[in-house]
DNA sequence: GTCAGATAGTAGGGCATCCGAGTATTTCTG
DNA sequence: CAGAAATACTCGGATGCCCTACTATCTGAC
């Protein structure tokens, strides 16, 4: 109980870090900040999690959301251009994605039918198995998310959404294959 | 107003994702999986726009958090260990983060007094001088925080929080430099 | 005091992401 | 219809992150 300054208590360092904040440039700035790092450590939990779930279906959660993409396609084929927009990430982050999927034998690369161009990634038999036990086991699982209630969820998404909408977290088009 | 299938209006790709959710697997592991790829999606914006405003000092989310670490040191130094211990990252991810910031000649790796195992990143006058100057830009810029209110920050912070401590996001150990 | 085990940092390899550049193909313009 | 512009994908290189060694050093048990 004496002031401890050897101490071994559990320490939050988020917290530790919001407190250096407030003391170097006052209450203003620091919420923000806070919310930023809590964001970040936040997510970086959540995913190592999920990761752990897909290990044993050698899927990540990048791989595991480009195969659940297709999987609701009623082909279950897309260009890959589509694959980007949809999970917006980078042209070329979909080609890595894209052969690594195809390595493990969970789709296909397949010619678009008119445009010479366009490269179709197509679920696999193999790939169309897998993307639903994954499904099982993160559904089953809650996604991680079980700290949450399901109302909390939706207050959770509610704020995020406020970030995402700066974010122009929209995209002109509609939903069809090609 | 017709039915328009072949709309081209704003579509959110997260809302959609959880349409398919719910028409699939029902109600129940909807709010968690839109949960989760709205966290994944709001830190992906949020850390882009954080290393757009750092671009102009080259530095990243990543660096300079590791700077501002060394920053609230007395010496402006830690042991490389202690700055994975404090950031969260694998020991080697900080050898590689300290080599980026060396190079730019932000920190200068010098030994430890009395440990020839340890190495200590020491900020260097320049470092010191950028992460004050970026702080100003992040701090000014409310950590592209600014959709939300300072009351929405606590809130989103407590949420988050809950997440963090099934993490087990807490540290054994004091926090002295070494 | 010596030697096994813990600790600190790095090298090499993999994944996910971005950017810029380059090729192929299609579409549009004049 | 020929050439310019747009589009689709890939390659090479960078960052950030992880993991598995591997080396050097320190600590502790006997």
């Amino acid at each position: 109980m004496a002031s401890s300054e050897t101490t071994t208590e559990r320490i939050d360092l988020l917290r530790e870090a919001r407190r250096q904040w407030e003391k170097h440039w006052g209450e203003e700035p620091a919420p923000s900040m806070a919310a930023v790092t809590t964001l970040m450590r936040a997510q970086q939990i959540v995913m190592s999690h999920l990761n752990l779930l897909l290990a044993p279906f050698d899927l990540t959660f990048a791989r595991y959301e480009a195969l659940m993409l297709l999987y609701f396609t009623r082909e279950g084929s897309l260009p890959l251009g589509k694959i980007g927009e949809r999970l917006q990430v980078h042209p070329t982050s979909v080609t890595s994605l894209i052969d690594r999927l195809e390595r493990d034998g969970y789709v296909e690369r397949t010619p678009h039918p008119s445009d010479r161009r366009t490269t179709l990634a197509t679920l696999t038999v193999a790939g169309r198995n897998v993307a639903g036990q994954a499904t099982q086991v993160l559904n089953a699982d809650r996604f991680g998310m079980d700290a949450l209630s399901t109302e909390s969820h939706e207050e959770l998404i509610l704020l995020l959404d406020r970030i995402r909408e700066t974010g122009g977290d929209e995209v002109a088009g509609d939903l069809r294959p090609d």
